[in-house]
DNA sequence: CAGATAATTAGCTAAGTATCTAATTTTAAG
DNA sequence: CTTAAAATTAGATACTTAGCTAATTATCTG
C-alpha cells in the first residue's frame, strides 16, 4: 500500500492515470501527450506498474498500459475507512 | 489536491491520521507514539496541517490536532472518479 | 541477418525531503 | 520577571527521486 500512495504523489503520474481512463494506451502514446522525455515516462510506468495501478500487456512491438480499477478500490476503501471515528470511541 | 497526496505518501504521517482517527490530540501526545523526535513530528503535523489534511488548535500549551474527514471525503470522491470510465466511450 | 521502431534500463545530476540537534516562540505558573 | 513545559522553526546532512541523454532490449519487416 505504500508503493500505491507514493505512485500517486507525483503529479505526471496521476495525469497518466487521468489519462487512461479513457481507455487502454501504448506507451508511445502516453509519452506523446506530455513534455517529458518518453524515457521518463516510462519511468514512471514502471512505477505505477509496480503499484499495480496499472497493468501492462505487451501486444507486439508495443506495450499496452490500463488501468488496475482494482487497486483504486482499495485505496478508496482504505480511505473511506479514515472518514468514519475508530471502533473504539476511545477519544 | 498535490499537497494532499504528497502528505499522504509518507507512511509516518499515514500513521499520523491513523491514531487521529480515534479523536484529537495534542502535538506531544502524537510525538510520544512515535520514535521520531518531537521536532520531526511537528514537521510531518505541519505538512499535513498545509495539506489541510487536519485541523490544529491552540489550547493554552497545548496545540490539539483533529482529522479534517471534509478533505478526505474530496480525495476519495477523486479516487472514485477514476475506477470509472471517462464520459466518452473514447477507449 | 540487418535495419527500423517501440520501449525500457543505466548512469548521471539537480531538486526535494526526512531526520536530527539546537535555537526560538508561546503559554502558564511561581 | 524568571523558570518550565509545549511546540515550532532553523540549519545541516543523508537519502530519495524526477528528469535528462545514451545505451540496451525486444519485436517486426525486408
Amino acid at each position: 500500500m505504500n508503493a500505491v500512495f507514493r505512485a500517486l504523489a507525483d503529479p505526471t503520474r496521476r495525469e497518466i492515470l487521468k489519462l487512461l481512463r479513457a481507455g487502454p494506451r501504448t506507451s508511445g502514446e502516453i509519452a506523446d501527450r506530455f513534455p517529458s522525455t518518453w524515457a521518463t515516462i516510462s519511468r514512471h510506468l514502471g512505477i505505477l506498474r509496480d503499484a499495480n495501478l496499472v497493468l501492462a500487456e505487451r501486444d507486439g512491438q508495443n506495450v499496452r498500459y490500463e488501468l488496475n480499477t482494482t487497486v483504486f478500490q482499495e485505496v478508496v476503501e482504505h480511505l473511506l475507512d479514515w472518514t468514519k471515528p475508530a471502533r473504539r470511541p476511545n477519544a
